[in-house]
RNA sequence: GGUCCGUUCGUCUAGGGGUUAGGACGCCAGGUUUUCAUCCUGGUAACAGGGGUUCGAUUCCCCUACGGACUACCA
């Protein structure tokens, strides 16, 4: 029988979800589409010291601004629910509860403070503590403790945890669909604490009991998990389950220099590492991708690949072929270093297939914004400036002579084109303008380079300067277009303008 | 320290017993644009090291080195 594919993507609200969160997420989207099948949204919130106010809504925020949205999740109840561990409290203990009953699991009463002592002087003889088969016996527990101690202890309403007794002495063989068959020795394995004293579950415990429950056929999941695979498989096998197909995603590494990318690092690199912007409860800000601009689909793209690659060369995808070529299969082991530099191609791309009325609207936004008043030719403009521009702000950086003046110019650029005979030739130009009365861009440049040829005053001495009177720098689209937006007067003006700048 | 995972141009990667080791980003050069950017063309640049196995290893095996993750009553 083949069951119908359900995976789910399971952040816990500590914070604004990262970089390699949202791969992780997209991933699981995309296997769930590929194969029909239905992508879920979990809030692992067993610890609530942990909980940080909004940390929820900026996922489903994040996920939404995607496109990647969940079939069932908070909000979104499928039968499977609630979707938020902490709602789900109540269903926890009988499952540790159980674990007891078979054997598998185990009271525990060590203080935080004994179990820490242990651990120091172990460390102090250069061994390392490890709560397993061959101490537990040792330490305060229900395997060491008589049947009446134990019962005389829960009853006083002593803390306890529970944990799982881990196997001695067995070869576990894990599958991974990522890294195929990895062999462990159970001997080495720690007793997790399964059941916390607070009354809730760990991690471990929950997300199977979860998994199981909402009927999740693929556990796919950050390799910074690969450690408890072997916990996770004995948990399911002592409870009689069967296990989710598992694989572990390779990490995302920072740019430059050693380890995983981290909170920190993208404002520090001049980088995003989130999607969506996030303020800290003091005042920190941490930038995101929508807030700077980037597109999702772009966005999209671009995690896609970090780890991934469809074996052809085909490098632009949109979400619909993205899912089309998904395999899990050809998701790499090694970790990934990010390229903000080809992030920034991704949307450079993406920004050069957009809409122009879209980005009409975005621009228009832009510049009311700064209180600059829209001109009716606004589109013409756009469609200049576009194919120089990665950003909705790179239009203003390209353009803003166009609704400005330029109120200074470029200094080297000056030197070279501004020359003696420069304001005598600004004004013929002016002269020819004036008496124009076709100002079309196409006519413009036939009459100007006609008249430029015809008195054999060379491109150079004509070009640039008007170049720098209507632009101020040497840039932008070609001046003729330039001027033909700008209108017969304002350039008029701004011809005179640098005449009598040089004079 | 222990356990596990990994290692192809600077970066993301394709490939896989016999290849001129392919693509993309970046960088460099040329062309287009009498500017700038875009765009086009070209170039630079890699199988971590050592042992095996083999007629032949970048590819398979082992070791070393390096990198990473985990090692909480956090997820």
């Amino acid at each position: 029988m083949t069951q119908k594919v359900r995976v789910r993507f399971a952040p816990s609200p500590t914070g604004p979800l990262h970089i390699g969160g949202v791969r992780t997420a997209l991933f699981n989207y995309l296997f769930a589409k590929k194969h029909g099948g239905d992508f879920l949204l979990r809030i692992e919130d067993t610890d609530q010291s942990r909980y940080v106010e909004g940390a929820e809504a900026y996922i489903t925020e994040a996920l939404e601004w995607l496109q990647i949205p969940y079939d069932e999740g908070p909000g979104k109840e499928a039968g499977y629910g609630p979707y938020r561990q902490s709602e789900r409290k109540y269903l926890y203990k009988q499952y540790a509860d159980a674990l007891i009953e078979s054997g598998d699991a185990y009271y525990a009463f060590d203080t935080a403070e004994a179990l820490d002592a242990h651990r120091a002087a172990h460390e102090a003889e250069g061994k390392t503590f490890i709560y397993n088969w061959h101490n537990r016996t040792k330490l305060n527990n229900s395997l060491s403790l008589s049947e009446a101690e134990v019962q005389s202890k829960l009853n006083a309403g002593e803390p306890y945890v529970i944990r799982f007794k881990s196997p001695e002495n067995e070869l576990l063989h894990l599958q991974d669909s990522i890294r195929g068959t990895m062999e462990i020795d159970s001997s080495i394995l720690d007793d997790k604490v399964l059941f916390k004293s607070d009354g809730m579950p760990t991690y471990h415990l929950a997300n199977i009991v979860d998994d199981h429950l909402m009927e999740i056929t693929h556990v796919i999941r950050g390799e910074e998990w690969l450690p408890s695979l072997a916990l996770h498989v004995l948990l399911y096998r002592a409870f009689g389950w069967d296990a989710p197909q598992f694989a572990h995603l390779p990490l995302i590494l920072k740019p430059e220099g050693k380890g995983k990318l981290s909170k920190r690092d993208g404002d520090k690199m001049g980088f995003p590492v989130f999607p969506l912007e996030w303020k800290t409860t003091e005042g920190e800000i941490y930038s995101g991708y929508r807030e700077d601009g980037y597109l999702p689909g772009a966005v999209v793209n671009m995690l896609a690949f970090l780890g991934w690659n469809p074996g052809t060369e085909q490098e632009i995808f949109n979400l619909e072929e993205l899912t089309a070529a998904f395999e899990l299969e050809r998701v790499n082991k090694a970790g990934a270093k990010f390229d903000p530099e080809k992030t920034k191609w991704f949307q450079h791309h993406y920004f050069q297939a957009l809409d122009d009325a879209i980005l009409m609207d975005l621009f228009t936004g832009f510049l009311k914004t700064r209180g600059i008043t829209i001109p009716a030719n606004l589109s013409t403009i756009v469609s200049l400036l576009k194919e120089r521009a990665t950003f909705v702000p790179d239009l203003w950086e390209q353009g803003s002579f166009f609704f400005e003046a330029p109120l200074s110019y470029d200094e080297k650029a000056s030197a070279k084109a501004f020359k003696p005979n420069t304001p005598e030739i600004l004004s013929e130009i002016i002269a020819l303008l004036k008496s124009e009365t076709d100002f079309s861009a196409p006519n413009l440049s036939d009459k100007i380079k006609g008249w430029i040829t015809q008195n054999d005053i060379g491109f150079g001495n004509v070009m640039m300067p008007m170049r720098l009177a209507l632009v101020g720098e040497m840039k932008g689209p070609d001046v003729f277009e330039i001027a033909a937006i700008l209108g017969k007067d304002e350039t008029i003006r701004r011809l005179e303008a640098a005449k009598s700048f040089i004079a």
